[in-house]
DNA sequence: CGCTTATTTAGATAATCGTCAATATATCTA
DNA sequence: TAGATATATTGACGATTATCTAAATAAGCG
């Protein structure tokens, strides 16, 4: 059993997993790109958005935003789903909880 | 003057700029050490911490901690101020602000 | 099956990053 | 001023990153 004494979860020191998942989260909003991509994702909330339609207006090549996107998705940040030849991507919503719990300590 | 039907500034998609700057922030938390580093930096409010005792928990070169503050400071996660030889370091609270609005749109 | 369109993978390049050892700078104290 | 301690800078290294072009794969349609 826990000690009557330890720290609460909340208020002990980031251990090393823990600032290694953080880490690759806020890794993955670490460039304009993939931030602007990120917040374009989140607008069409539950609809998403193709990703054919994300190339026009970041000004990227398509294989340069289907990388940034798998990112994205490695990082547990959005998801796709297939339609036909298209791929549909929509935010995780609870992705960013560690993140936001990390900066609102 | 603005129309009156303008996008309200939280609901815009992030420009070039704001993209950056947010980068910016998120850069400088995408390293385990780092976070790690601010971290304990935080723990110790407006107190704040000698950078020499940041050097043993980190397990890390001292100049490999002087460059990961340095990093946090341009970033203006934290700041320091001298006494005699040693440097204290505090964290800066409102630098969280804009990354914390990013996330909670 | 061939053609078209969407997406991924591969390979290349230039830039950035994390780390360290060595050195330099700053500040205090004797 | 000389020595001690704290911190920063330099220069090097291997690793990773953002980007592109070219080629491969996947899915639909005639």
């Amino acid at each position: 059993m826990a000690s009557s004494k330890s720290i609460p979860l909340s208020k002990r020191p980031l251990n090393d997993e823990s600032a290694e998942n953080l880490a690759t989260v806020f890794a993955a909003l670490a460039d304009p790109v993939r931030l602007r991509l990120f917040d374009l994702v989140r607008r069409t909330g539950t609809t998403g958005v193709c990703s054919c339609d994300l190339v026009e207006p970041l000004e990227r090549s398509q294989p340069t935003i289907s990388h940034h996107l798998k990112v994205l998705r490695e990082a547990g940040l959005v998801e796709s789903r297939r339609e036909g030849t298209w791929l549909w991507y929509t935010v995780v919503t609870e992705s960013l909880e560690s993140a936001n719990q990390f900066l609102s300590r």
